[in-house]
DNA sequence: ATGGCGCGTCAAACGCGA
């Protein structure tokens, strides 16, 4: 089973390119984030002619989550059991199944955070607490679990290409850092990491001063594996190519391939 | 050292992202 992540930013902008990457690389599931449109507005009947069912979270403007799946789904939650603003649409998960097993999916849009020392920060934390809290709940299940996402977090200076440019960040708090520690230390593992050991392994260029032309990148979007997910991971990966296309998202799809 | 872009809303700037 080969369960991806992207954020697209703006599924209106986006739509002619997301049905290339989903025809290109067939992922089973594809856990989209920032689709920035209500759930009514979310073009599932061109998703589902291209063999997709859809899973949608949506909020006017901003926000917005979906998972699409070409296997069976059930098990729909959407929203982030006690999410400190359920206004804002961040989380949606469906339990898959798949030729040889289950898996459940999580597709998250952390906040950003910034600026630090400001609400827009604690209400970052107050999310990930949130997170946390059904993260314990669903380890308990034992199950394979993938929670897929953008989680505006640097795990580690060696996931920017300038780290010093990020010291102020919300994305490279100590607070952020720490709480992606935890989140391994629950025994979720980091799919990209466990395949890419080594630097340069971004998922973010920013669209300002040629940060692609550059690989000024940054890797914030990630898959944290159950451990019986990770028994099961055969492979990782980074659709770095769509950055460079036509009205490109900033971020760019990362994705495993799972024995399930 | 700084700013630099793009999307959505809504019909001009502005909020927001990272």
């Amino acid at each position: 089973m080969r369960i991806a992540t992207w954020n697209i930013n703006g599924v209106k902008a986006r739509i002619e390119g997301l049905l290339t990457w989903l025809h290109e690389t067939k992922p089973d599931v594809a856990c989209l984030q920032e689709i920035k449109s209500v759930t009514e507005g979310f073009p599932a009947d061109r998703l589902a002619d291209a063999g997709y069912q859809c899973a949608v979270h949506g909020q006017k403007g901003f926000n917005g989550v979906a998972l699409l799946s070409r296997l069976p789904i059930e098990d729909v939650v959407t929203g982030l059991p006690g999410e400190p603003d359920a206004g804002q649409s961040r989380y949606v998960e469906a339990l898959v199944t798949g030729e040889a097993g289950i898996c459940r999916v999580g597709c998250l849009y952390l906040p950003n955070g910034n600026p630090i020392g400001t609400e827009k920060f604690s209400y970052k934390l107050a999310w990930i607490a949130a997170f946390e809290a059904h993260v314990r709940q669903r380890l308990a299940l034992e199950e394979p679990l993938v929670l897929a996402g953008d989680y505006n977090i640097i795990p580690t200076p060696m996931d920017a290409r300038r780290p010093e440019a990020w010291q102020n960040d919300a994305l490279f708090q100590p607070e952020s850092r720490a709480a992606f520690r935890r989140l391994a230390g629950l025994g979720l593992t980091d799919a990209l990491r466990t395949c890419h050991p080594g630097p340069g392994a971004y998922t973010f260029w920013d669209y300002q001063a040629g940060a692609w032309q550059k690989d000024d990148g940054i890797r914030i979007d990630h898959l944290l594996l159950s451990p019986q997910a990770a028994d099961r991971l055969s492979a990782a990966g980074i659709d770095r190519f769509t950055r460079g296309w036509e009205k490109p998202s900033d971020h760019v799809p990362a994705w495993v391939e799972l024995d399930v």
